[in-house]
DNA sequence: TGAAACCACGTACGACGTACCCAGTTTCTA
DNA sequence: TAGAAACTGGGTACGTCGTACGTGGTTTCA
């Protein structure tokens, strides 16, 4: 791997040479289940050469850059947002819903992957095949291409935002070392002090009356995808499912 | 600055010794400036240090962490959300939607802001103003205070994962370091071969007829947002402004 | 007039990504 | 069948990072 040619373009096994100790699938499933357990700063070239069994510099030979890696467990991880099993109804709604609805338990299996894919779009495999996946639910309903594909980037826009809001404190906690308990030690005080100063009162409310008839957060997600998916429907062309 | 205590909570200026060379909101300044230019991985407290004229560990007097550095680029950034010119005309879906549009267009002159704000929620003097400003303009429409919450981080979530994405090319460009033409040389025949293979038709009509009839970033911002703003406005309780 | 509380900052440590190099292995070619 | 070509693994080393720790100077209070 000497650099500049792309990533998803090499031939899977060299014609020279002895055979690959590893692979780069071996490599990718070693980074996801570091990252999983322990978040992503965890991963070092270091560590998961030590965790492969090889040495630091042979992981060079199946990838570029650490850069490389992320691409690699991005693209694995993406090909669950559809499970295997999922069915296309032909109802663009439910199908759109559904999707979105697995994207989000995929990202939460692997809390490291929303904040990456939201800022990240290359193309890759998985990538393009979700792509095309989403632009199939919403074809043949009298929109132009660019306005399918301006459909299916809000909802994603939507469950990438949410689910990365959904996640961030419990990778606060994970980036401090603290638990829940220390964590709120420290918050509490200050917001304490910011309802003293009478100033924000509606904070003050959130403080107080939050967490009486409480949400659950599954239920947030959904509230705001079918009020997307309701607004999406009302200026569909004419009215398919 | 020893560690545990709150970075909100400290004195102006402490009451014994010299009186500091410099100040936090100093440090910040320049930590934006740079971040700006260069991007968020330009920022290392070295860099901070000469750029301010001050020995590296001179910044630990100011701040406990590099973290804590993050934490007040974020809140200072976060302080124009709302311009100070904004005006709350009572119509909850035009201030709620100025909101929106001024969160964008902070975070566009930001571009390091997005992906941090949306995965840090931690509390801060301006996220709490925000926050509160943002409730108040859906305050007494009927909606208990968590369905206001609800609204509130459903629209925000729809415009931190849209600004995101849009952030995301040019943010591969800055990471890699490529200007857009090798960028595009070294995607181009990965998508080639992706058409050819027959497999995604709705990816190949993205790239013969995407180009078509192109629809500005702004315009794809401002449909999403206002298809949201369609759903919810059409479940309120009762139609108020 | 100490002593306490603060300040600036140099040195040093362990971790990181990776450039470079060399020796060994397989396969194609003459 | 010899040897060149194309690959392999991986050790060493460089520059960068965040920051723990300590030393010595300055200001303010008792």
């Amino acid at each position: 791997m000497t650099g500049r040619e792309n990533l998803w373009m090499r031939p899977d096994r060299p014609a020279r040479g002895p055979r690959p100790a590893f692979s780069r699938a071996r490599l990718t499933e070693v980074a996801i289940r570091i990252a999983d357990a322990e978040g992503l700063d965890a991963i070092s070239m270091r560590r998961l050469a030590t965790e492969i069994g090889a040495g630091t510099m042979s992981l060079y030979r199946y990838v570029s850059s650490k850069d490389d890696v992320i691409e690699l467990m991005i693209d694995a991880v993406v090909a669950d947002y559809l499970p295997p099993d999922a069915v296309m109804t032909g109802d663009w709604r439910a199908d759109l819903r559904g999707f979105a609805v697995g994207v989000r338990q995929t990202m939460l299996r692997h809390p490291w992957v929303a904040p990456l894919v939201g800022t990240r779009q290359q193309p890759s495999p998985n990538r393009v095949r979700m792509l095309d996946a989403a632009l199939r639910m919403v074809d043949d309903l009298g929109m132009s291409f660019n306005e399918m594909l301006t459909v299916i980037g809000t909802v994603f826009a939507y469950v990438n935002g949410f689910v990365e809001a959904e996640l961030a404190e419990a990778e606060a906690l994970r980036r401090t070392g603290l638990d829940l308990m220390e964590w709120m030690t420290l918050q509490v005080p200050y917001l304490q002090s910011v309802v003293a100063s009478g100033s924000y009162p509606m904070v003050a409310r959130m403080l107080t009356e939050g967490g009486q008839d409480y949400v659950d957060v599954g239920d947030r997600f959904d509230f705001g995808l079918d009020r997307l998916l309701d607004g999406i429907a009302a200026r569909l062309p004419h009215a398919s499912g």
